[in-house]
DNA sequence: ATATTTCCCATGATATCCCAAATAATCCCA
DNA sequence: TGGGATTATTTGGGATATCATGGGAAATAT
């Protein structure tokens, strides 16, 4: 199973074309995967992903009452759902709806959280990056226990 | 399976015409689908979509008591909607009825949800994604179950 | 005849394509 | 192990194509 892991910060070109990391291009391609950017419900910033997660909101509203303020909410999130089409390069453009409710001007940084990926603005995702970091230490760990594969906090193995 | 994603926002000319968004007109062409719009029932909105989805609420009423609410209901659906017919650049021309349903005035938006697609006056819209969002930070997101393995296109193997 | 719709072409804005430069990562051999 | 060379990736810019929009003319209806 490959993922989207690690982080890459990519500049944002005064045409508005923000240049796709190529291990994350590689996992898409891999698949023949189109790559969907959409607005997050609860945070300042892109979520990216590839159709088979769009094909499960879709069937989920279908399954749903139409009333509910449910589909509603699934529905905001297909409406801001864009297939990205990128260009010889790996770039795709964002459009200005994206950079502003992201609020994001010239970088843009990429976070691979396993099966989908998360656009933020730099400076705010570092802030969010200790304030998690600083939960863990006075909050405790979250009660999930992953199996050998967990590593010790400061373990700094993975970056760039 | 292409869909409806995204929203637009297209003017409505002086005399009455609106382009369909080029990726929803994609959509349709590819399938050879004639755009249908009917007014929705629970909201001040029109919906549009091909042939299909309006078969689907034919055969509905037919499987139904025909004496029931429900029926009277999705029948309104039917004598509501129209086969829209598109100008050589992929604009349509909106009847009075549908306008004043709509409330729309010079500006109309097109919100993509899946296999089907609204058209809000834009101001409408945005207050109803306001409201989403919300909801979305204070009851949390729906119960979508996002978190089985990754299938590759065309395995029905279905294992978790 | 008058009003409305349909067809056709023009235009500006913007997205896409294509090629080249700059930067960063990797390799290879001393 | 170091450092230069090679390759991969990101970034930039000009040319081209697409799309939304506007308006005139022809066709159709009232």
């Amino acid at each position: 199973m490959d993922l989207f892991l690690s982080t890459f910060e990519n500049r944002i070109d005064k045409k508005g074309r923000l240049s796709v990391p190529a291990p994350f291009r590689a996992v898409l391609e891999r698949r023949r995967d189109p790559l969907y950017l959409f607005k997050s419900l609860t945070e300042p910033c892109l979520e990216g992903c590839g159709p088979e997660r769009i094909g499960q909101i879709v069937d989920a509203i279908d399954s749903m009452d139409s009333l509910s303020a449910e589909v509603a909410t699934l529905q905001t999130m297909l409406s801001s759902a864009q297939e990205m089409k990128l260009d010889g390069e790996g770039r795709m453009m964002l459009s200005g709806d994206f950079i502003d409710f992201a609020e994001l001007d010239d970088m843009a940084l990429f976070a691979g959280i396993g099966r989908s990926f998360q656009i933020w603005l730099p400076a705010r995702y570092r802030e969010r990056e200790t304030a998690a970091r600083s939960r863990a230490r006075t909050d405790g760990l979250p009660s999930l226990r992953l199996g050998g594969a967990h590593r010790p906090p400061g373990d700094t193995d993975g970056r760039r």
